[in-house]
RNA sequence: GUGGGUAUAGCUCAGUUGGUUAGAGCGUCUGGUUGUGGCCCAGAAGGUCAUGGGUUCAAAUCCCAUUACUCACCCCA
């Protein structure tokens, strides 16, 4: 039998409402921001993903799930929204429409890694970019809005982590002086690490080994190497989050795998799932739009990944779904009625009532049975004596009181039904 | 890509040191007097014990391989 592609999920009908839920949430915080949603397409030419996110970073170089087309064309499904958003922010010249664009997406994307709790290789993201502006203020509410929507979500067991990777000018200046330190201890250092000492050096400070955490935990640090102006940016972001009393830590070693990142990076950590603990990162790229072509424009943004989310909220038993029902389930008790009390489906559901009835040519007792498994809010008889005197019987499933209506007074039903 | 764990009914799992026709709970279906749910009761259906090999008189059980799933590393949402 074929099974679905390793590290993607069929999202059955038992799990739907979680997603809708935490969708319509996503929705309505959007809406109370005013960012707008944004679509774009599942795939892109390769290079949009390769030049915006970087050649030496994992997701490029080891993730991406990418073809050539029949034209030729080598696309790639999309890793991550940020790149794709910017493509489209330049392509529809959405930046000389307004100073400011504020969007936001829910999407699923694709890397192929090995799936693990929390990691799949088909996932979904929800996140949000704004793009215009350089002011600290958007890069603190960007934060806020992540952490409002997990709020929600009624999720308690996180943690927000704070940095700043300053401009590439003062993060250059830094890294020299990072690798003079490092040096003395490059033979100590693990396999991995030694890598990133020339690929990616910041990185060595995400090393979950002890020998090298031993090693970096004198490391001069980058945040104590920034510019002015990046440092009085970072300064101000803190400043109105705490104004907004949002808790969170300043972690010096938070360094983000995605080159595109400037000023201010950011993940909010939960202690409810596995290792794979980041429910959202984000940060600022404001290089990133002139990297792929584009007229330079300052913008933040950040992605999170809905299934640790729910994953959260499942471990925590954060969300109260309301249960699932239906309005009316038509009983028919002879089975020569069939064709009537399809009628009457019909009829109920043009009204938008919701309705369900028997398919399989089931008993009465296991059609009520069937009623009573759906939470029908009433069932509706239709045969025996009551028909031959033209009545239906309405039974209202929680009192079990019966009312008798005239079989061709349905606008009666109607009203008792919704009301 | 590397390492650990697991694989028995639709689901969650038992299965004793290898020993008859492989079990339970839940779920499904049918019924518990002619026409009515929940609770309860009775019955039924449903399994190539992941797949392929090996050891043995005998394998769900022991060994090997493969595949899938799972957790962790790398990295990321």
């Amino acid at each position: 039998m074929i099974k679905a592609i390793t590290g993607t999920k069929d999202i059955l009908p038992i799990d739907i409402p979680k997603w809708k839920y935490l969708e319509s949430i996503v929705e309505s915080t959007m809406k109370t921001f005013n960012y707008k949603e944004i679509r774009t397409p599942i795939f892109e030419e390769t290079a949009l993903f390769s030049r915006g996110i970087g050649e030496s970073t994992d997701i490029v170089s080891k993730e991406m799930y990418s073809f050539v087309d029949r034209s030729g064309t080598s696309v790639t499904l999309k890793p991550e929204m940020t790149a794709s958003t910017v493509r489209a922010f330049m392509e529809h010249s959405l930046g000389k429409q307004q100073g400011l664009n504020k969007l936001y997406y829910v999407s699923p994307m694709f890397r192929q890694e090995r799936p693990q709790a929390g990691r799949y290789r088909q996932f979904h993201q929800f996140g949000a970019e704004a793009l215009g502006s350089h002011e600290p203020l958007i890069d603190a509410e960007m934060i806020i809005l992540a952490h409002r929507i997990i709020s929600r979500l009624g999720l308690n067991n996180i943690e927000i982590k704070i940095n700043s990777l300053g401009i590439p000018e003062s993060r250059e200046k830094y890294k020299i002086i990072l690798k003079e330190f490092i040096k003395p201890h490059f033979e100590k250092l693990t396999e991995d690490s030694r890598k990133r000492f020339d690929t990616n050096i910041l990185r060595i400070f995400d090393s979950k080994a002890d020998n090298d955490q031993q090693i970096m935990k004198d490391a001069p640090l980058l945040i104590d190497h920034l510019d002015e102006e990046s440092l009085k940016h970072f300064e101000t972001v803190k400043q109105i989050l705490d104004k907004a009393k949002i808790k969170y830590d300043v972690d010096p070693k938070l360094v983000r795998g995605l080159d595109y990142y400037t000023h201010t990076t950011f993940e909010i950590l939960s202690s409810s799932v596995g290792a794979q603990s980041a429910l959202c990162g984000g940060g600022r790229y404001n290089l990133l739009a002139e990297q792929l072509g584009g007229n330079p424009t300052p913008a933040i943004g950040f992605a999170a990944g809905i299934e640790r989310i729910l994953l959260a909220c499942e471990n925590e038993k954060s969300l109260n779904l309301p249960e699932d029902n239906i309005d009316l389930y038509i009983v028919r008790m002879d089975k020569e009625l069939t064709a009537e009390a399809y009628e009457l489906s019909v009829i109920f559901r043009n009204e938008n009532i919701n309705v369900e009835l028997d398919y399989l040519s089931r008993s009465v007792k296991a059609q009520m049975r069937e009623a009573n498994k759906l939470n029908a809010k009433f069932v509706l008889l239709i045969g025996g004596d009551e028909y031959a005197q033209k009545k239906l019987v309405l039974k209202n499933m929680e009192t079990s009181e019966q009312i008798f209506f005239d079989i061709n007074d349905l606008i009666s039903i109607k009203e008792k039904i919704i009301n």
